[in-house]
RNA sequence: GGGCGAUUAGCUCAGCUGGUUUAGAGCAUCUGCCUUACAAGCAGAGGGUCGGCGGUUCGAAUCCGUCAUCGCCCACCA
C-alpha cells in the first residue's frame, strides 16, 4: 500500500485511542507489581479544555505512559470537581433563562436541576482529554460529589469537629455579593485599581462650620460610621478626642476616639471607623466597644440602616452620595488614588467585608505538619524553589484559619443540626450544635443534651450551608481509592507517585492535601507509619508554569488570548500540540505560547511555531518509515563495502542510542521533561534520519540485506517506545507499520528501552568522520560544487589519520556520505586543492576549478587566529604556577590536551597557508 | 511593607557540583539545492564583551556584594 508523503493525525489518532481502549490498556488493578499512581487535579465539571489543562495533562500522561512501558502498574485516576460556586452560578443562569428564580424554588428542586445540568453538560472536559491522548483509567472516573466522596467529606468534618479543630464563629469575612456567599481568603484576588480618595468634613456637634476632615475611598459607607479615629499623639487633633461629630447627610452623632492604628501621615490623619464594612475598622471597633451598623444587604445594595439611598447598589450609591455631599458642602476635595481592590476569584465581583457566622478550620497544627513535610524532604517540589512560596504562606505569622462554609446549595451540606423551637434554642445559655454523620445521630445527641427523649427529626434543623469545594478536593488522593470506605485499594495505591499541578493552586490544594494525608492516612491504612513519607499523599510535586501569550500575559477567556485547544489539536494533531507544549516548558517555568490573535489589534497571528515543529517532527518520522518500507530485500549478503558501512552504521547508532538513553533517563529523574524530549528529537532527526538512514540507504533501485533492514526496524521500534510517552499516536502508528505485530504486541505496552554499554572512543571516531563529511560539504557549498559531482579527497598521512581510516567501514562511510570518488592518505602536497581540519587532522579536497588563493588564505587565516587566541588562553592558565599546583590533576590534564590539540591545529593551518604561497 | 525569582544570539530558553564552553539548542535570518523518504524537506553559514559595577578564586555565565530593569507570591493604611 502506498503511504502518503504526509502523516495524517486526524486519521490515526482516533483509531489508536479506540484500539487502546478496546484492549483496556489504561485500566489498573492492584497486583504484585510496583504501582505508579497519579491522581488528576480534577478539572471543574463545568470546564472546557484550555491550554493550562493541556500542558498539565500532557505531563501527567508522559509520566504515566513511561511508567507503563517500564512495567510498573500505572494508574492514572481521572475525575472532575463539583466546583460549588462556578457550577451553582451556571445552574442559576440556566434557571434564569428558563424564567425560574433560585429564591422561588426549594433546595431539593434546585439540586435536581443542578444534577440534571451536571449530567448533561458536565464532564465534557474528560472527553476532550481523550483527544489529547490522556491514558487515564476511565473505569475509575470519580466526581467529588458522588456518594462515596461526599461521605468522606462528612466523615472528616465530624472527625475534625470532635477533635476540636472545627469551630463556628461570627467573624469579618470576605463576602461575594454576586454569588452571595462567603469566600476564603485564598479566593480573594487583589487587583490594582484607580480609585478616588474623598475628603469629607464631619461637623462638630453643635458647631456651624468647625469640623474634622477625613479621607475615605468609600463615601457610601459613612452612614455606617460609628466613630472617627485619630492618633493619640497627633497634636492637630488632641483637643478633639472625646468630642462628637455629626455624620454628614444623616446628622448622626459619633465620637472621636484615639487609636494608634491611625497613620498620621496618611490622608488627613483622621479616619472614619466603619466596623461593619472594614476588617481593620472592625478590630478598632472591638477595642473601643463601638456599635456595628450594617448598611448593606447581601447583594451589595444599601438597606434601611443607611437611612438614605436605600436599595441603591453600593457603586451607584457612591456616585450619588458624592453629589449629595457636594451639595451639602461636606465634600472638601477628591484626589486620584491607586489602590488594591479584592475581587472574587470566581465571579470577579468586588468583595465586601462582612460580619457573618461561619465555620472555620483551625490551621495552626495543620500548617506546622504541612510545613515540616516539605522542609524535611518527605515531599519534593520540582522546581525546588517553589518551597519558598509554600513556606511563606504556611509560616505561623501568615497562616489563618480556613473558612470552610459557603452560602450555596451545590455541595456537601454541613453536617450540623440545631434545635428548631425557640424555647430550646438556648440550653444553659448556649445554642447547642449537634455535629454528626447522620440526622439520626444528631437527634440522639440532642436528646442527651436536652434530656428530652421525645425529640424527633422534625425538631432539628440542618445547617443551610455547604462546605467549600476545596474541603472535598483536599481528600482527593484518599477518597478516589475509597480510602474512607473499604481502604483496600488505598493500601496498594497510596501514597501516589507524583502530583502535577499549577503553582497557582499550591495553597488551595497542594498544601491542604499534604495536611489531610498527614491527618488520616495512618488511621486509614491501618498501620503505624513511622516514616512521615508514607503518610504523604504523593512523593513528588511537579509544578507546571502558567501558559502565557507572547506578550507574557496569562492566557484567559476574558482577554481572548488563548488558542482554542481543540482547534490546535485539529490543526497539528495531538502529538504536534503535545510536542509544542513540552518543547519549551521546564518545570515551574511559565511557557510562552503564541496567542491566536493579538487581543488589541485583532490581527491574526501564526497559531504556534512550536506545534508546527511538532507536526513536522511527526512528518519526518513518517517519511523515515516510508523510506524503510520502500526498500527491496536481498537474501544474499556479499562481503563488500556496502556491508562494512552498514555494520559500522548499526554499531554506531546502537551505541549512540544507548548514550542518548542515559541522557534521557537523567532528564526524567529530575523531571526535565522538555530536555528529555529535545534529546530524543535531536537523536531521531539528526542521528537516525540524517546520518544513520543515509549511511545504510541503498543506491536507488538496489535492495538492502535482510539483516540490516531487520536491525533498522528494531532500532526504529525502540525509538518509538522511547518517544511514545511524549507522542503516543504517531509512535503507535509507526510501530504498527514497521512490522507484522502479534496480538498484544503494541507500542503502548512495549518495553521501555534500557541503555546498553557503549564505547565512547568508538562513538567519537564516527563523530570525527562526520566532521570530515561536513568539511567536504562545506567546501562544496563554498565552491558551488553540486552534490552529485564526485570529489577526490586526501588525508594528510599521520598516525591519527591512519587509525581513523582503518576503522572498518569508516572510510567507505565517508566516501558514501560525502560523495567522493576517492579518499586516500597522502604525504604529497596537492597543487590545486583546498584544505580543512577535522579534529587535528588535515584533509585536502582536489578541485578542478582554479582556486581563489586570496580567499583561501583569509579563510585559513581566520581559523588560525581563532586557535592562536585559544592556545594563548590555555597557555596562560598552564603557565600559572598556582593553577598547575592548585587545580585537580584531571583538570590540568585536560588543559594540557587542549593545548596540544590547539597547537597541532595551528601547525596544520600554518602548513596549509604555506602551501598556498 | 515582607519575601521569591529572572536578566545569556533577533525571539523563546538550556547551561545541573566554578574547570572539555574565548558559551549551547530550537525558532527566525542568510546562502545553495525541487539530490527518487520528507520543500512541513536537504546541505551549509552568520549571529553573544552571559544586565552594570565591584569582590572571592589559580580559574566566574556559574559563588558573594551592590545598583538597574522586569516578573511573581504574601500582606495591605483609610
Amino acid at each position: 500500500m502506498e503511504l502518503s508523503t504526509r502523516y495524517n493525525p486526524q486519521e490515526t489518532e482516533p483509531k489508536w485511542y479506540q484500539y487502546w481502549m478496546e484492549r483496556n490498556y489504561f485500566h489498573s488493578e492492584p497486583d504484585e507489581r510496583e504501582p505508579f499512581t497519579i491522581v488528576i487535579p480534577p478539572p471543574n465539571v463545568t470546564g472546557v479544555l484550555h491550554m493550562g489543562h493541556m500542558l498539565n495533562n500532557t505531563i501527567q500522561d508522559i509520566l504515566i505512559r513511561k511508567a507503563r512501558l517500564e512495567g510498573k502498574n500505572a494508574c492514572w485516576v481521572p475525575g472532575t470537581d463539583h466546583a460549588s460556586i462556578a457550577t451553582e452560578a451556571k445552574v442559576v443562569q440556566m434557571l434564569r433563562e428558563r424564567g425560574i428564580k433560585k429564591s422561588d424554588i426549594s433546595r431539593d428542586a434546585f439540586m435536581q436541576y443542578a444534577w440534571e445540568w451536571k449530567e448533561k453538560y458536565g464532564g465534557i472536559i474528560l472527553e476532550q482529554l481523550k483527544k489529547l491522548g490522556s491514558s487515564c483509567d476511565w473505569q475509575r472516573t470519580r466526581f467529588t460529589m458522588e456518594d462515596s466522596l461526599s461521605n468522606a467529606v462528612i466523615h472528616v468534618f465530624v472527625d475534625l469537629y470532635r477533635k476540636g479543630k472545627i469551630y463556628r464563629g461570627l467573624r469579618m469575612t470576605n463576602w461575594d455579593p454576586a454569588a452571595q456567599t462567603v469566600l476564603s481568603n485564598e479566593e480573594v484576588i487583589y487587583k490594582e485599581a484607580h480609585s478616588q480618595l474623598f475628603h469629607i468634613k464631619y461637623l462638630l456637634e453643635g458647631a456651624d462650620s468647625e469640623g474634622i476632615v477625613i479621607a475615605t475611598q468609600r463615601p457610601e459607607t459613612i452612614m455606617a460610621d460609628t466613630a472617627i479615629a485619630v492618633h493619640p499623639e497627633d497634636e492637630r487633633y488632641k483637643d478633639w478626642i472625646g468630642k462628637k461629630v455629626l455624620i454628614p447627610l444623616i446628622n448622626k452623632a459619633i465620637p472621636i476616639i484615639a487609636d494608634t492604628y491611625v497613620d498620621r501621615e496618611f490622608g488627613t490623619g483622621a479616619l472614619k471607623i466603619t466596623p461593619a464594612h472594614d476588617q481593620n475598622d472592625y478590630a478598632v471597633g472591638e477595642r473601643h466597644n463601638l456599635p456595628v451598623v450594617n448598611i448593606l444587604n447581601a447583594d451589595g445594595s444599601l438597606n434601611e440602616n443607611a437611612q438614605i439611598l436605600i436599595g441603591e447598589d453600593r457603586f451607584v450609591a457612591r456616585k450619588k452620595i458624592k453629589k449629595l455631599l457636594e451639595e451639602a458642602g461636606n465634600l472638601i476635595k477628591t484626589e486620584d488614588y491607586k489602590t488594591n481592590i479584592g475581587h472574587s476569584e470566581r465571579t470577579n465581583a468586588v468583595v465586601e467585608p462582612r460580619l457573618t457566622l461561619q465555620w472555620f478550620l483551625d490551621m495552626k497544627d495543620f500548617a506546622k505538619t504541612a510545613l515540616q513535610a516539605v522542609k524535611s524532604g518527605e515531599v519534593t517540589f520540582y522546581p525546588e524553589n517553589m518551597w519558598n512560596m509554600y513556606y511563606n504562606w504556611l509560616n505561623e505569622d501568615n497562616v489563618r484559619d480556613w473558612c470552610i462554609s459557603r452560602q450555596l446549595w451545590w455541595g456537601q451540606r454541613i453536617p450540623a443540626w440545631y434545635l428548631v423551637s425557640d424555647e430550646q434554642l438556648a440550653v444553659n445559655g448556649e445554642h447547642p450544635i449537634f455535629v454528626a454523620e447522620t440526622a439520626e445521630e444528631a437527634l440522639e445527641q440532642a436528646k442527651v443534651k436536652t434530656g428530652n427523649n421525645d425529640l424527633t427529626l422534625n425538631d432539628l434543623h440542618q445547617d443551610e450551608d455547604v462546605v467549600d469545594t476545596w474541603f472535598s478536593s483536599w481528600l482527593w488522593p484518599i477518597s478516589v481509592f475509597d480510602g474512607f470506605g473499604t481502604q483496600e485499594e488505598l493500601k496498594y495505591y497510596y501514597p501516589t507517585s507524583v502530583l502535577v499541578t499549577g503553582w497557582d493552586i499550591m495553597f488551595f490544594w497542594v498544601a491542604r492535601m499534604i495536611m489531610s494525608g498527614y491527618e488520616w492516612s495512618e488511621e486509614l491504612l491501618g498501620k503505624d507509619i513511622t516514616n512521615i513519607k508514607g503518610k504523604m499523599p504523593f512523593h513528588d510535586v511537579y509544578f507546571t508554569g502558567m501558559v502565557r501569550d507572547n506578550k507574557r500575559r496569562k492566557m484567559s477567556k476574558s482577554l481572548g488570548n488563548s488558542p482554542d485547544a481543540l482547534k490546535l489539536i485539529e490543526n497539528y494533531g495531538a502529538d504536534g500540540v503535545r510536542f509544542g507544549m513540552m518543547a519549551s516548558s521546564a518545570a515551574g517555568n511559565d511557557i510562552i505560547f503564541d496567542a491566536p490573535f493579538d487581543p488589541e489589534t485583532k490581527e491574526v497571528l501564526n497559531e504556534s511555531k512550536l506545534c508546527e515543529q511538532g507536526r513536522n517532527f511527526c512528518n519526518k518520522m513518517w517519511n523515515a518509515l516510508r523510506l524503510i518500507k520502500g526498500w527491496e530485500i536481498s537474501e544474499t549478503v556479499e562481503e563488500n563495502e556496502t556491508q562494512s558501512v552498514n555494520k559500522l552504521a548499526i554499531n554506531w547508532i546502537e551505541q549512540k542510542l544507548s548514550q542518548t538513553l542515559v541522557e534521557v533517563d537523567a532528564n526524567f529523574q529530575s523531571y526535565r521533561l522538555s530536555d528529555a524530549l529535545m534529546t530524543l528529537y535531536k537523536f531521531i532527526w539528526d542521528d537516525f534520519c540524517s546520518w544513520y538512514l543515509e549511511m545504510i540507504k541503498p543506491i536507488y533501485g538496489e535492495p538492502i540485506d535482510r539483516e540490516t533492514l531487520g536491525r533498522t526496524t528494531e532500532i526504529f521500534s525502540t525509538l518509538m517506545s522511547a518517544l511514545h510517552p511524549f507522542m503516543p499516536f504517531v509512535t503507535e502508528e509507526i510501530w504498527q507499520q514497521l512490522a507484522d505485530r502479534l496480538e498484544g504486541e503494541d507500542c503502548v505496552v512495549s518495553e521501555y528501552p534500557k541503555a546498553q554499554n557503549f564505547d565512547t572512543t568508538f562513538i567519537e571516531k564516527v563523530e570525527r568522520a562526520k566532521e570530515v563529511v561536513a568539511g567536504v560539504r562545506e567546501i562544496r557549498n563554498n565552491k558551488g560544487i553540486k552534490a552529485k559531482d564526485l570529489l577526490k579527497v586526501f588525508a594528510q598521512d599521520t598516525p591519527k589519520a591512519q587509525a581513523l581510516l582503518a576503522e572498518p567501514g569508516l572510510k567507505a562511510m565517508i566516501v558514501k556520505m560525502a560523495n567522493l570518488s576517492e579518499l586516500t592518505l597522502s604525504t604529497d602536497e596537492l597543487a590545486n586543492s583546498v584544505s580543512f581540519l577535522a579534529g587535528t587532522e588535515k584533509f585536502f579536497v582536489e578541485l578542478e576549478q582554479r582556486i581563489d588563493l586570496a580567499e583561501e588564505r583569509s579563510r585559513l587565516q581566520k581559523d588560525l587566529e581563532y586557535y592562536q587566541g585559544f592556545v594563548a588562553s590555555v597557555q596562560k592558565k598552564l603557565s600559572n604556577e598556582k593553577f598547575v599546583s592548585g587545580a585537580p590533576a584531571n583538570v590540568v590534564e585536560v588543559e594540557r590536551k587542549k593545548l596540544a590539540d590547539g597547537e597541532a591545529k595551528i601547525k596544520s593551518l600554518e602548513e596549509a597557508l604555506a602551501q598556498l604561497n
